[in-house]
DNA sequence: CCGTATTTTCAAAATGTTTTGAAAGTACAA
DNA sequence: TTGTACTTTCAAAACATTTTGAAAATACGG
């Protein structure tokens, strides 16, 4: 396979892998377009290759900013702005969850804690089910919460050994 | 707060939460329903209480049956069909990391190992970084995909406190 | 079997999201 | 300060997904 095939193939996978994550085609194509540039590029560059406006490629990529994986890069003598993304994976990986975590478990166990304190007679069937489900919830969001602390701090190959051996 | 009111909220960031997970806003309200049914409910039951179509019902619940996390329940006497969600939330995200691996980490290896084998000088620093790129979506991916497993085979309460203790 | 209750399908409508592109805003060099 | 290169914004258009509802298919009791 040729470079400029297997390079359209990989954008292309990437973009259609993020639209099950709830991150849209070209904010995934641009992040996949950055992964494999051995060098930063500006917007012109990303608009060219993707064949997007430029107030798309604008939002998206301030967007990868805001998570963490895409930087500014600033070239000397050089007028325009250029991006570069964070190459390594695992970090990669590392971060997404981190945001994650933030926006969203961390908020969803605070509602928890509010539902939790629903009134009503325990007795009642309907009531039980719900706050058990609420507590439920709230038991395997913390869980979830300590792992992926755990799971941010190690270091990948220490993290998947010690997992190894203790399976084992 | 009321039960009906904390229902109500429960639902609708249940079905909040499931859009940033590529899942849609009925499915996701369906099944926090049924999370919080004690007892199995029909589609009928799920229309009148989410406010939806027979036919929106019909094709969400298939599909949360497909992901293994709603069973059809036969109720002796009755002619329509029940359902009924799985209660236990950590077997619920089990369930769900056992299908997205299948559904998407696998195929994305598979491809990662076609891309990999690209045409091209390796010293060129385009096919490098591409090459890059890939070899290192495969080895993390791979690193995923085993803990995934393990995580999923793990009984939630020995595999946290196991963790815990390492990392102590 | 037949009639009716129930489920399923699917084209069209409604709704939601993404993209465009041109205008406004900014920042830099001279 | 001014002109120009560049970036950002955002309303409207394009596109994509979800929802509806009625018709078709199916299943079930008698």
């Amino acid at each position: 396979m040729k470079l400029s095939e297997a390079k359209h193939q990989f954008i292309s996978s990437w973009g259609a892998y993020g639209s099950n994550w709830g991150i849209n085609r070209t904010m995934a194509q641009i992040h996949a377009l950055l992964l494999i540039s051995p060098m930063p590029i500006t917007q012109d560059d990303i608009m060219e290759e993707l064949n997007v406006s430029r107030g798309n490629v604008n939002m998206n990529i301030r967007e990868l900013i805001n998570w963490g994986l895409v930087q500014r890069v600033i070239v000397p003598g050089e007028r325009k702005e250029f991006f570069s993304a964070e190459k390594d994976i695992w970090r990669v990986v590392t971060q997404i969850m981190k945001e994650r975590k933030k926006r969203e478990l961390e908020p969803m166990l605070k509602l928890m804690d509010t539902l939790e304190a629903v009134e009503g007679d325990k007795k009642d069937k309907h009531v039980k089910a719900f706050v058990d489900t609420v507590s439920n919830i709230k038991k395997t969001g913390r869980h979830a919460d300590k792992m992926l602390d755990t799971l941010i701090r190690a270091e990948e190959s220490w993290f998947i050994s010690a997992l190894t051996k203790i399976i084992k």
